[in-house]
DNA sequence: TGTCGTACTACGACTATCGTAGTAACAGTA
DNA sequence: TACTGTTACTACGATAGTCGTAGTACGACA
């Protein structure tokens, strides 16, 4: 399971891929998120929420009520052109961001009992 | 250029690993950082120390001030074994974050014109 | 009638980052 | 001596995203 302070960041991108796919609200987001990572990244229900609050706010996404089947009204959420777009610019970000962290993520190797000495 | 709410939550582990070559200081870690990344990404100076104090609070380095060379007085940060750990732990849930954010993140792609009827 | 699952909504706390500004010490130049 | 530049922080308040907790609402099923 991982921290989503590694995640931040990302959440909205996560979701605006999914609604790629067609719209879809929370609960289906939620779940859809928790399957495609295998459990090992669960997205909190308020991070959800206040995601979607924050793209409808931004305009790269548009939400409407759908007819519900069992359970509390849905809203779905729908991707905008400007999300589209608004994605593609944070998978070149990711590329960028992949490289920089990289560049100070060393494979885990046992550590040596000696002392360092080299120090500049 | 690279905002930072991506890189968040490996700013401490950036910081890391530079300390394993050795102690080092806020001013040099900055320049180091921009010099390894090509300026993709620059700390900020006050992200920075504000690390650091996070850092040496966790116990993950210790400070000690050192004969400055030109300049105000340095506070130098060393990596303990605990700090060592910390590194090794996040290095490898960076392996988890990239393949979760991976699984999201499509290469671009030029969007074909026609609407999307294939909605579940 | 009560419980379960779905689907949110509200609210306040916390934390990392950031902008702005100020301080301190020394070096070099005029 | 005064000034300017570079190094090296330090303080402070604003902002934004995430999180914990709690509550609401609706339908299905027993």
């Amino acid at each position: 399971m991982i921290s989503s302070d590694v995640i931040r960041g990302y959440n909205d991108t996560m979701i605006l891929a999914l609604l790629l796919d067609g719209p879809s609200y929370g609960y289906e987001i939620s779940k859809e998120i928790s399957r495609r990572t295998q459990e090992k990244y669960v997205i909190k229900e308020t991070t959800l929420y206040s995601a979607f609050n924050r793209l409808e706010k931004n305009g790269y996404v548009t939400s409407f009520y759908g007819t519900q089947s069992g359970g509390k009204r849905r809203t779905y959420y729908q991707i905008t052109q400007a999300g589209r777009e608004y994605y593609q610019e944070k998978c070149r970000e990711w590329e960028l961001t992949q490289q920089v962290v990289s560049a100070f993520v060393r494979p885990a190797q046992p550590q040596p009992e000696q002392e360092v000495t080299t120090w500049k």
